[in-house]
RNA sequence: GCCGGGAUAGUUCAGUGGCAGAACGCAAACUUGGUAAGUUUGAAGUCAUGGGUUCAAUUCCCAUUCCCGGCUCCA
């Protein structure tokens, strides 16, 4: 848990972190008082507000309400937040004795970081480990490092609330026990929680899985499988959009296209090396007579085969080879969300394989496409870059430490020379090299993986990929992986979400509707959308023909999020113009056909559309 | 996979140990309209699946499947 040490001078509020952590603290005491058997793991703060694992307790949301009254009642009886430091023994036995076997865990653990020894219960210095303990006035005792405001009364007990109730591993390792884990959100105003959970509640109107199904973009069937989504007509327009332009854009930017199949014999996976790292995530072999194959969980070592097919000069590289590759991962099920994480998805894949001193400006290149797609296309603006670094895991991680470190100084420099943010993680590389990921949040909140970019200094000796160098020798490659759009399933769910549905132009699939005021005009509808589709065979042009009046097609027309309405009627008949209405702007007035047409054109380059919402 | 919750009409959801309900959507008729919901009528459900308890189960119990909130994991 983390309390940031700069405590406020100004003594009027404590900082939010003291308020959300001492909430913690109420949080526990009022469950120990329902279930006195419930013993305590650990309750910091997080964004937002806190939570507290409990063992040994069984609970649904309906009791928060009264855990909450009982927080409140603690929090009005104005008790002192006590801080003391006792010796890790007197500690260790009070928890003991009162059946708490998380807390007496903890202890011992400060003791081995603190006296780097196991089982110490001494200083670094040899003195005695001393622990911090915190006690609520003399209802509560608490193992704690602090952090705490000084009285309960300067709880804002209206400006808390109970979320949820969720399981969690002890120390997040799920070879441990499941604990109990209880949610708060905690601000210093009523104003602010209120806002908070009206955020949320506008949140959930953008979900994704909710639009997906109210705009018929994707749907699942039980009988097909969980995570593997069905694409209707809408959402395939707005997926087979993106893909031709990616297409477009991968060949300005020197991508040549290939295909590979579905399915691949086991040797390939043992080449690769994939198989004992990730047969877990793979799903199972199908038997044959010539042997196991696999349905592909990844394009990589299919398109080194392309690779191999014939030899390479110098002069060739870099050769950069895209594919849309559809891969299947046996995802864990409580993993499945939507169209965030699947079991079958297609990634924008490609491999570039260059020499060692390309390799550099490839990586760094091919960040500029990532980019190129979040800022210039899309109009993603909060995104970051998580550089993914090995462990000393031998096991996990290719056994090569000269190579880890060359092609690291590889990936900092790109990184360096991209100026994008970026954060650094350990013990997440992928085992055949570095990676750079590219961070997005669900409207929820949940943060995934978008787009990716990794390094490759194994497949060349795995798959003895060369090139024919100028004093013709045969030099390793290095290959980089890269999915600019990650899965088009995860980037279309986020897209869905970060539209709230109402898609540019370019990929709305329905982008104009012509509404008739009556019967009378529908011959002249009819006239409109033949001129527009003279203009444009690909416009996707609806003519709204049914009874009903118009208000009800125009609300019908929002609720789908269709960008522009043309209204016909008298005046637009005898003037010979449309009447347009942009979405969620409402009635720009009547103007020429023309002049309406320029301005779809216009806005049907992905680099002109429309990006906030 | 693990902990917890859920599954009733196309959708969102009420409801009950003894004829199954609403709103929206859908269909039909009337209405021929000027920028976010016109009126009327109608069709629509093996109450997720399998077992058990009971005179009787959509309702209570058990299992399975799928979905949701988390944890772990990932594009």
């Amino acid at each position: 848990m983390k309390i940031p040490k700069n405590m406020s001078t100004d003594t009027e509020s404590p900082p939010i972190e003291y308020t959300r952590h001492s909430f913690a603290h109420l949080l526990a005491a009022a469950v120990k008082k329902f279930y006195p058997k419930a013993q305590l793991a650990i309750g910091p703060v997080i964004e937002n507000g806190f939570y507290y694992d409990f063992g040994n307790i069984k609970i649904t949301e309906e009791d928060l309400p009264k855990i909450e009254a009982e927080m409140r009642k603690i929090a009005s009886q104005n008790l002192t937040f006590i801080k003391k430091l006792w010796p890790a023994s007197k500690a260790s036995m009070h928890f003991k004795k009162e059946g708490e076997p998380f807390k007496v865990e903890l202890i011992e653990d400060l003791g081995r970081e603190k006296g780097k020894k196991r089982d110490s219960k001494q200083s670094a210095m040899g003195k005695p480990l001393k622990v911090g303990m915190v006690s609520t006035g003399d209802i509560f005792l608490d193992l704690c490092r602090g952090g705490h405001v000084k009285n309960t009364r300067e709880l804002p007990s209206d400006a808390f609330k109970l979320t949820r109730v969720a399981g969690a591993y002890w120390r997040g390792d799920e070879k441990n026990p499941m604990l109990t884990r209880i949610y708060g959100v905690a601000f210093q105003t009523k104003k602010e929680l209120d806002q908070y959970l009206c955020q949320q509640e506008e949140a959930k109107k953008r979900d994704h899985r909710m639009l997906g199904e109210k705009l018929k973009l994707f749907t699942f069937a039980p009988q097909v499988g969980p995570g593997l989504p069905l694409w209707l007509p809408n959402g395939t327009i707005v997926r087979e959009e993106i893909e031709r332009y990616a297409k477009k854009i991968e060949q300005e930017w020197g991508y040549e296209r290939v295909i590979t199949p579905h399915i691949a014999k086991e040797e390939l996976y043992k080449i690769s090396g994939h198989l004992p790292y990730y047969a877990d995530s793979m799903f199972p072999a199908m038997k044959l007579d010539d042997g196991n194959y696999y349905l592909k969980a990844m394009n990589c070592p299919h398109t080194h085969m392309i690779y191999k097919s014939s030899p390479h000069s110098y002069r060739e590289l870099p050769i950069r080879y895209a594919e849309f590759g559809t891969v299947y991962r046996y995802e864990r099920s409580g993993t499945l969300a939507g169209l965030l994480r699947v079991r079958g998805f297609t990634q924008n894949d490609a491999h570039i394989y260059c020499r060692e001193d390309q390799a550099e400006d490839e990586f760094l290149q091919v960040m500029k496409l990532h980019e190129f797609w979040y800022r210039e296309v899309f109009g993603i603006k909060d995104f970051y870059m998580r550089l993914s670094l090995p462990s000393e895991d031998k096991k996990k991680y290719a056994d090569a430490p000269e190579a880890w470190r060359k092609s690291l100084r590889i990936l900092k420099r790109a990184i360096k020379r991209s100026e994008l943010p970026v954060v650094e993680v350990q013990d997440e590389a992928a085992f055949y090299g570095p990676k750079i990921d590219f961070q997005i949040r669900s409207v929820i909140g949940r943060e995934e993986s978008a787009s990716t970019n990794q390094l490759d200094f194994l497949a060349t000796q795995r798959f003895d990929l060369t090139y024919r160098d100028t004093d013709g020798k045969e030099r390793p490659i290095y290959v980089i992986h890269r999915a600019p759009l990650g899965s088009h399933e995860r980037f279309i769910a986020f897209l869905i979400e970060h539209y709230a549905g109402a898609f540019p132009l370019w990929l709305a699939p329905e982008q104009i509707w012509i509404v008739p005021l009556s019967e009378r005009f529908l011959s002249f509808a009819q006239t409109i959308r033949n001129e527009m589709l003279n203009h444009n065979g690909e416009l996707r042009i609806k003519i709204k023909d049914e009874t009903e009046t118009l208000g009800k097609k125009i609300r019908e027309g929002e609720l789908q999020k269709i960008p522009y309405l043309l209204i016909a009627g008298e005046r637009e008949k005898r003037d010979n113009t449309v009447s347009v209405r942009m979405r969620r702007k409402g009635d720009l007035g009547s103007m020429k056909l023309e002049q309406f047409l320029q301005k779809v054109t216009q806005e049907l380059n992905p680099l002109n559309s429309e990006h906030s919402i």
